[in-house]
DNA sequence: AATGAGCGTTGCACATCCCGCAACGCCCAC
DNA sequence: GTGGGCGTTGCGGGATGTGCAACGCTCATT
């Protein structure tokens, strides 16, 4: 909509794809050098675009700068809570959000079941980390080395007979959960408690929280609460859209 | 220079704090709100500003992408080449550059010392990663579990009486290389020569290659190469701004 | 050493394109 | 139902970006 806007800002993909000096971006721009010099200078004075030896230009710091600064300042909670209302109403069932810091899983949103069952979470509270969905969706994408790690160090307490025996069942746990995008607390962690959890990723892909639906056996069996696999996936695929900045919100999906 | 495109560029970094509306936008820029409304708009079909549900703006994906892209299309060799040569220039010496791959170090450039005497290294060659000051610089940067467990998974060859023997004294000396900052290798592989290395490090502060010089026994002592320690670090912080994008390059320093 | 080509840079006059104004429509709150 | 706030639109005046041509520099060539 902004002619001279719309120029300076085609100059950056084009820089992307590797340094380029003033005559091939006027070139590819379509404008005479002169104009191109204006532009490459005002992006240079932000700091956008870098002025290397041999004075070809390239994408600058403050790029990454900004990039960094806006990731830090986004906020998963804010983003996701509307999107977890919107499940609970479809669904009914107590709606989670947590995230991992520090060898940790702590819950960081909830929104409370219509039916009168409580659960026994908090939002802060620590999650039973070696059982619950959320749990898996997180260890399942650091690195490996690190997900050894913390495999190692963790207890497995036998909440139950379904509760993840050792640190090799663990592990083995979360390759699957890996490959499938999506984990299940089947009994896990209380008998009669299921869960259905998918990851909620940034820009990069990596995943920066989970979500999940939990739901007693006694409302509904795991079976019926599985079927709600597609539901839960596209919530946290929209906030992930949503949380990285792309476009195509396209509703709730 | 170009005052729209001044203009525009400026919303970036306010939006890098948070998330606004329009007229949050148009008070900060100091313009009328269907002027902001215009930049944003261009803004946001070059996908560098999102609109989020409650119709604030945000930073886009597009951003994120093309810091990322930038990054992949960065060519570290390229842009510390010349620095290296003007290094081997002033002292004469082997300079070698390499990067981590995969649980290998390898040298990917190598400016020849002026003297007659040859050193066994080649591009592409993976280097003696328990000795060689470049893999110390380069695996010291690891994330701890990762480092541990490339650590533990080594050969120590007793190249010389000095190599490292084990991967207790190899997980200390990267320690020490992490907190100082630099790293040497005295008479580790070969009995009679020296290096003095330092790291080259990304945006991010990540360390992304290393450089070394080297320098036979009979051509000066380790404590003449160590006084090149300065000359060394410098080559490499310059090589880092050059490669981060960052402003004031200042010479050679 | 001289010469020319290529590139970035500058000043300028034209007219284009951006700016701010004012009015409209919409949604939400009261 | 009604008012205020916010995003949006069309328009004329004029500031601002545009392309041209000329300059100076560096580097490669003869």
């Amino acid at each position: 909509m902004s002619q001279t806007v719309d120029r300076a800002l085609s100059i950056l993909p084009l820089l992307a794809q590797g340094p380029a000096d003033l005559g091939q971006v006027a070139e590819r721009l379509g404008v005479h050098k002169s104009t191109a010099l204006r532009l490459l200078r005002t992006l240079h004075e932000h700091g956008l675009v870098h002025r290397q030896q041999d004075q070809r230009y390239r994408l600058g710091a403050r790029l990454f700068a900004l990039a960094q600064e806006a990731v830090e300042n986004l906020d998963v909670r804010e983003i996701a809570h509307p999107y977890l209302l919107a499940l609970n109403e479809r669904t009914g069932h107590t709606v989670h959000l947590a995230v991992y810091e520090e060898g940790e899983v702590v819950y960081i949103d909830k929104v409370e079941s219509r039916y009168p069952v409580r659960m026994y979470s908090r939002i802060g509270k620590p999650v039973a980390i070696t059982v619950a969905a959320v749990a898996k969706l997180l260890l399942a994408d650091l690195p490996e080395p690190e997900r050894r790690a913390v495999a190692a160090k963790l207890d497995y307490p036998p909440y139950t007979p379904r509760s993840t025996p050792n640190a090799a069942a663990f592990l083995k746990e979360l390759a699957t959960v890996r490959a499938q995008g999506w984990a299940t607390d089947l009994g896990g962690h209380e008998e009669s408690i299921n869960c259905v959890g998918a990851p909620v990723r940034g820009a990069d892909g990596r995943v920066v929280a989970a979500l999940s639906v939990s739901a007693p056996n006694v409302v509904v069996t795991a079976e019926e609460l599985l079927t709600l696999l597609p539901e839960v996936r596209g919530t946290a695929d929209a906030i992930s859209r949503e949380y990285s900045g792309k476009p195509a919100t396209k509703d709730t999906a």
